[in-house]
DNA sequence: CGATGCATAAACACCA
DNA sequence: TTGGTGTTTATGCATC
């Protein structure tokens, strides 16, 4: 049964215009981008080229010009700003703090000793917590950048070190990290930026390496990223100094690294949440105690680790698979998690996983797919042929390679060619100078315009930004309110217990037999059935079903055809059991209830025997899905 | 052809 | 009531 809601929010059914027009214009690239692009496209055009790190930076996401858009309407009053190629950020008071907020900004925290970080370019360790000042001199008349940070801020190319001081001018171009930006200021014109300066720029991050920073895949490119969502979940996950990232943060730095998901409908981030779910490779920690905000976060299993770094090296991408900064995958490990407990919640007996590696045979995460592939369409990666105007901005780094590329098919979703209405893929936003009367020596105060009717933001629609105009402190208080302060401070209560008590069972256990199979699974087959009848004691329970789930099958077990019968049923933490009180807190069961299979789906027999079907790499029992 | 992988769409459950 | 999070099911397509 089940009434499929079908339609409803579908308005936008329009798409199937597929316009398959084969265009021609295979080999463009290098092709000055139309001017039509953005009518005041230079600026625009060299702001979107600026890098972004792949690490983890907070300044990119809390400040993305989406959340910009969606924060404040029409214009925005500040002295200057500091464009990025995916975020903005504007400068509102005469002096500002460039670094990295501690960890740990609680509530608690106070703010005595250290001042207040107002552009994050946290969490990575490589920026100071008090990276650089950047504030206006009433003498001078003018914005000046004095540096503390150990690893130093490069201003238009040259490397300033800890306590030197530079003077900012419009358009002068700041490398933070490997985070490049833009300083703009409100009477700014075109006619005033420079010209981008020769050398600088591109091949000047490549070479920076007192910075991780890795000229990220171009900024600009809309297509359809190689990757499947797996390897860009732990890209993510990796690339953030402990290990682990929020949902929320994980669709940021998605958006952020693979434009293509800045335009593209909230699909994908119902896949991100799918992913997370299934895939045995993530499993989510309970965040610090202390720590405010949703959701759990995100980690990686170790022993998936390696296989989505070799994913992702073998990639099409011509350049640059983003570093992981994540570090030592254990050690790490340790640090953070569990809140009240010090037992590390990742067991892991280590397996040592060495290099020798993966094999697994065709398991986990396959992706590079070697066939001939038939050229994609809707412009996925590869597709040298019909190329649309995003591909065109894009160009620039297309992997030459034969035909390796394919990536999976996109299947019926028809990915209407974006074609044009893609093209705009919102780089930085348009602003234009107002002027302001400005007494005194204070820096003046310009009026800049978000952009405007806003492509669309996280969901389907599209954003107007026209709503009433906030005040000046309005906004301000919003920014700051942005930052990291959310009201709706934290709590934790029980899910966070129960968390830590799974953590601790699959300590113990694991500590105890846990093959170290990477992917093997392991798994009895023996497993018991358990239907949702009654789940009589929860944990105890479960510990012991988790205990003897596993199987040793040691090492690498090679056995393909043995692998698929091993794989399977194992895991039984989860419990179907329907999400009564566990939800957010934890794959174990507790407690009566049982569910019952939803709605209609034609039963599917084996399903009592095991809880859930389809999971992701590894384990997970047969295939169940009998068609029907 | 069947088992797998991966992508999508959806229905639901929870909770602040 | 609602939006952000998480879990699960169900399907379709492609590949091995
Ligand atoms: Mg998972």
């Amino acid at each position: 049964m089940s009434s499929h809601k079908l339609e409803n929010d579908t308005g936008s059914y329009s798409e199937n215009e597929e316009n398959k027009e084969e265009m021609g214009l295979k080999n463009q690239r290098k092709t000055e981008p139309e001017a039509d692009i953005q009518s005041n496209g230079r600026l625009e055009s060299r702001i979107s080229k600026l890098t972004v790190p792949s690490h983890e930076m907070r300044i990119v996401e809390d400040y993305s010009n989406k959340k910009n858009a969606e924060r404040h309407s029409g214009e925005i009053q500040a002295y200057a700003k500091f464009a990025g190629s995916t975020w903005t950020y504007y400068v509102k008071k005469i002096r500002l703090i460039l670094g990295r907020e501690p960890a740990n900004q609680s509530a608690k925290g106070k703010e005595e000793d250290s001042e207040v970080v107002d552009m994050n370019f946290g969490p990575s360790k490589v920026v100071s917590r008090k990276h650089a000042v950047v504030e206006y001199n009433m003498q001078d008349q003018a914005w000046n950048c004095t540096v503390h940070g150990r690893n130093g801020v490069k201003v238009d190319g040259k490397l300033y070190k800890p306590g030197e001081t530079v003077k900012l001018s419009s358009g002068s171009i700041l490398d933070v990290a490997g985070l490049q930006m833009m300083f703009v200021l409100p009477n700014a014109s075109e006619q005033n930026i420079p010209e981008e300066k020769a050398g600088e720029s591109n091949e000047e991050a490549e070479k920076s390496e007192e910075f991780s920073a890795t000229v990220e895949n171009s900024v600009y490119d809309n297509r359809k990223p190689p990757y499947s969502y797996s390897v860009m979940i732990a890209q993510a996950i990796l690339s953030s100094p402990d290990c682990m990232m929020t949902l929320s943060n994980i669709y940021n730095w998605i958006s952020t690294h693979y434009p293509y998901y800045r335009t593209t409908k909230s699909g994908w981030q119902n896949s991100i949440r799918h992913n997370l779910s299934l895939n045995k490779a993530f499993r989510k920690v309970p965040r610090k105690s202390g720590e405010q905000g949703k959701g759990m976060k995100w980690s990686i299993e170790p022993e998936f680790r390696e296989e989505f770094i070799a994913k992702t090296k073998k990639t099409p991408y011509k350049k640059t698979p983003p570093p992981f900064l994540c570090t030592p995958p254990f050690t790490l490990k340790r640090e953070h998690s569990d809140p009240e407990h010090t037992s590390p919640p990742i067991p892991t007996p280590v397996r040592n996983q060495s290099p020798s590696t993966p094999k697994r045979e065709g398991s986990p995460l396959t992706e590079e797919t070697p066939s001939e592939s038939k050229d994609r369409e809707g412009g996925s990666y590869k597709t040298p042929t019909r190329a649309v105007l995003s591909d065109i901005i894009a160009s620039q780094d297309y992997s030459p390679d034969p035909s390796t590329i394919s990536q999976p098919k996109n299947a019926a979703s028809a990915s209407p060619a974006a074609t044009a209405a893609y093209s705009t893929s919102s780089p930085a936003p348009f602003w234009k100078y107002v002027a302001v009367p400005n007494p005194h020596d204070w820096p003046h105060v310009g009026s800049y315009d978000t952009i405007s009717p806003y492509r669309n933001p996280l969901n389907n629609h599209m954003v107007y930004s026209q709503m009433p105009q906030p005040s000046p402190r309005k906004i301000d208080e919003q920014m700051h309110d942005l930052q990291g302060v959310d009201l709706a401070n934290g709590f934790e209560g029980i899910s966070s217990w129960r968390e830590s008590m799974v953590q601790k069972l699959r300590t113990a256990n694991s500590g105890s037999s846990a093959p170290a199979s990477p992917l093997g699974a392991s798994t009895s087959p023996a497993n018991p059935p358990r239907p949702w009848g009654s789940i009589s004691e929860p944990i105890s329970n479960h510990s012991a079903e988790v205990e003897n789930k596993q199987q040793p099958e040691s090492s690498v077990g090679t056995g393909t055809d043995n692998d698929h019968a091993v794989r399977a049923i194992l895991d039984a933490s989860v419990s179907m059991e329907k999400q009564k009180n566990v939800q957010q807190t934890t794959e174990f069961p507790q407690t009566g209830q049982t569910a019952q299979p939803a709605l209609g789906t034609t039963a599917q027999a084996s399903v009592e025997e095991h809880p859930s079907p389809q999971r992701y790499m590894q384990a997970s029992n047969a295939d169940v899905r009998s068609n029907i």
